[in-house]
DNA sequence: TATTTCTACTTGTAAATACAAGTGAAAATA
DNA sequence: TATTTTCACTTGTATTTACAAGTAGAAATA
């Protein structure tokens, strides 16, 4: 942690602060001297840090005045970048991992299509049940490709979002992607997990999401019981 | 022109490049030591702009390599039709009219929350049945606030793209959007329009986009027979 | 020949400095 | 009192300098 860079770690305090509501909506933050001597930075290092919080719509700067905090971009849903763990709230969301992170080579029949140095690398795949006021909700099938991911395996995936835990220690963010939606019948494994019969109706999502990394690609198979929850998005 | 910054000028100028396919996809762009002699800027000012272009996801940055261009950047979060074997050209895509526009109140159980200007004003509303190989495969269901549209009920909806008339003959631009998916079993009346039985999933997709114009969101109810075709969007 | 090391390049981080431009409130002025 | 000016503060832009860290290929070495 000593070697993240000064920029980030201020990024990342003063993200949770905002999550946290230490700053409130419509709050100024502090100025970016006070910032500065705060944490023993210069200016351009906490420029960097609120341009980051500016570019995601944590904040907005007004000339003149100082930086706003902005309301709380909620319910910022599973479509588009954030991921289960936001989506619902934290409270209501429990997690129950079905299969631990373990590295193997991609399965043949992979729907996306890998680069190279993804191939090569192999990936690293896990499978999470989530549970919504102890329903189960979502099947989560993540796979991730095994490029500089020191210890990710012995990682406990219960209860974090995924995309939290590869931004604050990876550094990799969610840029975009691609993601293609079906309506299916349960299959019986299905029927199982998400404790529903034959006939019900599940969806099925399939996803690309593009990291700030080269050859870097989150993808996950997600089956959705949409009887009580939808699937929510914005963009 | 002459007073926006330098790291903007760049960035359009950059952007427009990549736009145009100076630089392809893949392409490296020149080094920022380069783009400063060649720009006549410096290297913090060349960063600026290669920062932005980054998030916006035009290129990709890799340390002690260069910055590579990618892939044009895609609509967001707009959805279309893909096939499961092969996309889908405009040729293949009919549509029938179901339920020509016109003039009528808001529905009272209408799932979206209205502005007050939107509610008074009413709403143009019609219905379509999108066929992919003479096959119905997406039933959508329009409505428009009744604002600033003159002659649009006397419009021909056939095989146009309702985003390409409003933007054409009206000026108004999809911002951003919020929609919900639901997996369900088809209706009777959804039997009938997708010529399907009745333990057949369907897709059911709600939503609402915001415009360039204030208190001007178009909404919709989708249904969409997955079976041969995917519902699929980039963000 | 195969491997390792070096080197010249790339982007990444960080500081110190300077001035421009916008904001809001206090102070000076009519 | 009402208006204008000033002033202290904010963020915006831009330069200069320095070194760290990653990459790829050339050069040296085994």
């Amino acid at each position: 942690m000593k070697d993240t860079p000064h920029y980030r770690r201020l990024y990342e305090l003063l993200r949770r602060h905002i999550n946290e509501e230490v700053y409130k909506s419509g709050d100024l933050l502090p100025s970016e001297n006070e910032l500065c001597a705060i944490n023993g930075v210069t200016r351009p290092t906490v420029r960097k840090a609120l341009d980051m919080l500016a570019n995601e719509g944590f904040i907005k700067k007004k000339q003149g005045y100082g930086s706003v905090v902005q309301n709380p971009v909620k319910g910022i849903g599973i479509l588009s970048f954030s991921g289960t763990t936001s989506a619902i709230g934290k409270e209501k969301l429990k997690t129950k991992v079905i299969k631990t992170p373990i590295v193997m080579p991609w399965p043949e029949d992979f729907p996306f299509k890998l680069s190279d140095l993804e191939k090569e690398s192999g990936c690293i795949n896990f499978e999470r049940l989530r549970y919504v006021n102890n329903i189960p909700v979502f099947y989560d099938i993540t796979f991730i490709p095994n490029i500089g991911l020191p210890r990710f395996t012995s990682r406990n995936m219960k209860n974090v979002s995924l995309f939290d835990v590869l931004r604050e220690s990876y550094q990799i963010e969610i840029k975009g992607g691609e993601q293609n939606f079906k309506a299916i019948l349960a299959t019986i494994e299905l029927q199982e997990l998400l404790c529903v019969n034959q006939s019900h109706p599940v969806l099925k999502l399939q996803r690309k999401l593009h990291t700030s990394r080269l050859d870097f690609n989150i993808y996950s198979m997600l089956y959705c019981n949409t009887e009580e929850h939808n699937l929510f998005g914005q963009f």
